[in-house]
DNA sequence: TTTATTTTATTAGATTGTCGAACTACTTAT
DNA sequence: ATAAGTAGTTCGACAATCTAATAAAATAAA
């Protein structure tokens, strides 16, 4: 919009950390796919697994309304999990209307085994690092973070959580 | 009726920083998300230009590996990204079987309009720390790259780059 | 309380994006 | 010159999603 002719590529000369960044990410997305590989689910199956896991048991719609699709395709996300045996449908005893999604224990722990090597691996690189530069770190990714988001309007959903 | 803040990732308390990586990561998938509403294509059409815009013209079966689905899906994507002027194809000239599919100059356009100032934005951020400080940020990158690498098997496809 | 409205989840039918296999046109090797 | 390989397309099938139309239960209104 504002700027005129921009003919380099995203490959103009930038800092080190910028590239490591993007290299970060698409590191990240390697390793769902990874994971979706191992538990045997698509994209979809692997994040609604991720949100029965961190978020609890929960109702098709609001899983639904994580996953940012309409009910009735988690409908069939939810046959998908039960089908291999990720998820298991029970009734929601304060409404009989409603379901509850339940993670089984296996994959559960099968999933945790996996991801939080991953996440401990991460968190400890940080405490290679004396305090102040923790903190140099911080600073570093919250700027990072907020550039983020002061370019996106906002609204719209559709991303992969971890 | 929603629920009040359910902000408990998978597991155990991590560094400040741990947890802006994860926010980071969410925050770029919007961003990729907001793009590819901007320029009208699907989350795989939007691969293709970032590949068409940064590797220069591609050939079908070129793009067909970067994007990691067979040539028969590419001729669907480029029919779709001509069908709305993002892209054309050209005879090779030194191959009468080859096409070379070329991304439109307004589209480039467009895009890097949306693309540049968020990279240019994210590497600034960097200008705001002194020298030592950016190595001390560049190393724990580094780190949690390596990280990265090495849980993941290393094999695989499947990833958006930007 | 009976009726109307809203909510929860499913099913049904259409659409989109992908695949593999078959095919055409061309190129490279023998 | 013939055989083998490569580039891209078309075709038929399938998976994942959507919207619309239910059915069943909860909630609000009368």
């Amino acid at each position: 919009m504002t700027n005129a002719d921009e003919t380099e590529a995203p490959g103009m000369p930038v800092h080190r950390a910028t590239e490591l960044l993007r290299d970060m990410i698409s590191a990240h997305d390697e390793f769902l796919s990874h994971l979706g590989r191992e538990l045997a689910v698509n994209t979809t199956d692997l994040t609604a697994m991720t949100h029965l896991i961190s978020g609890g048991p929960l109702g098709a719609t609001e899983l639904a309304k994580r996953l940012g699709m309409s009910t009735a395709a988690v409908t069939t996300v939810v046959d998908r999990l039960e089908a291999v045996g990720h998820a298991s449908r029970f009734q929601n005893p304060t409404d009989r209307r409603a379901v509850v999604i339940v993670p089984s224990a296996a994959s559960v722990s099968q999933a945790m085994g996996l991801i939080m090597p991953m996440i401990t691996g991460i968190d400890r690189v940080l405490d290679e690092f004396p305090a102040e530069q923790r903190g140099v770190i911080t600073n570093y990714l919250e700027r990072v973070v907020s550039i983020y988001q002061a370019q996106v309007p906002a609204h719209a959903h559709g991303a992969m959580q971890l």
